[in-house]
DNA sequence: TATTAATACATTGTATAACAATGTATTAAT
DNA sequence: ATTAATACATTGTTATACAATGTATTAATA
């Protein structure tokens, strides 16, 4: 088990790396919020609950990062997809490279 | 000038980054927290302020991840020197171990 | 048939931690 | 005499993950 200290730090650190890998996902292909949980589960070993991703997916739309459509479906609810915009691109590869720099002083 | 986004982006990582640097800089040479600030600035280029890094001290000291010692000074302010502990050290190593993990996810 | 689980959206309250602002005190420079 | 740099620290604000809760639909199970 790990401790106290290690686990907020997890936490922390999620909060930087988080809406990297949502823009990541989704410059792959659209998503649904429910969908992207399972997808950041199973590509980045991220796991993320529905009070953290809903709020968050608002804020990148709020930021113009994202665009979004309702899809009706055949059954069930209907879902809510997410598309990387323009700036959100612009905004991912930012994020990298200064994710990449920060990562070679660690190392060093 | 960078969009609000991406500004509290970054404040946002360091809360994951900075406990690292900080245990990584006291595994090389104890430091008193003035001291800190201006090694962290040119080692990693995180520029932090005295209300980050004096609170942050005070909870690395609380998880038993430093020690500390007030040394004086033939003039001027005693200096508070914090070195890493043993338990300071195997945190250390699982945050760099964990945090490389999560950045061959970035780049893949 | 009734109950549970999974899907799919969303909000509210709590906790963590960076940061601006402020405070105290000492010494050096202008 | 005033300002800046050094050196400690605390208070209030803000951003954001997360648990808990809520609504609604459909499938599976007991």
């Amino acid at each position: 088990m790990k401790t106290e200290f290690l686990q907020n730090w997890d936490t922390q650190l999620k909060k930087g790396i988080l809406p990297l890998f949502v823009l990541k996902a989704l410059s792959k292909k659209e998503c649904y919020g429910y969908e992207l949980i399972q997808e950041l589960k199973l590509s980045a070993g991220l796991e993320v609950t529905e009070g953290t991703i809903y709020p968050l997916l608002i804020r990148l739309m709020k930021y113009n990062l994202l665009t979004s459509k309702w899809v009706e479906q055949p059954s069930g609810i209907p879902r809510k997809y997410y598309q990387i915009s323009d700036l959100g691109k612009k905004a991912l590869k930012e994020m990298k490279s200064s994710i990449q720099m920060t990562m070679t002083k660690i190392v060093k």
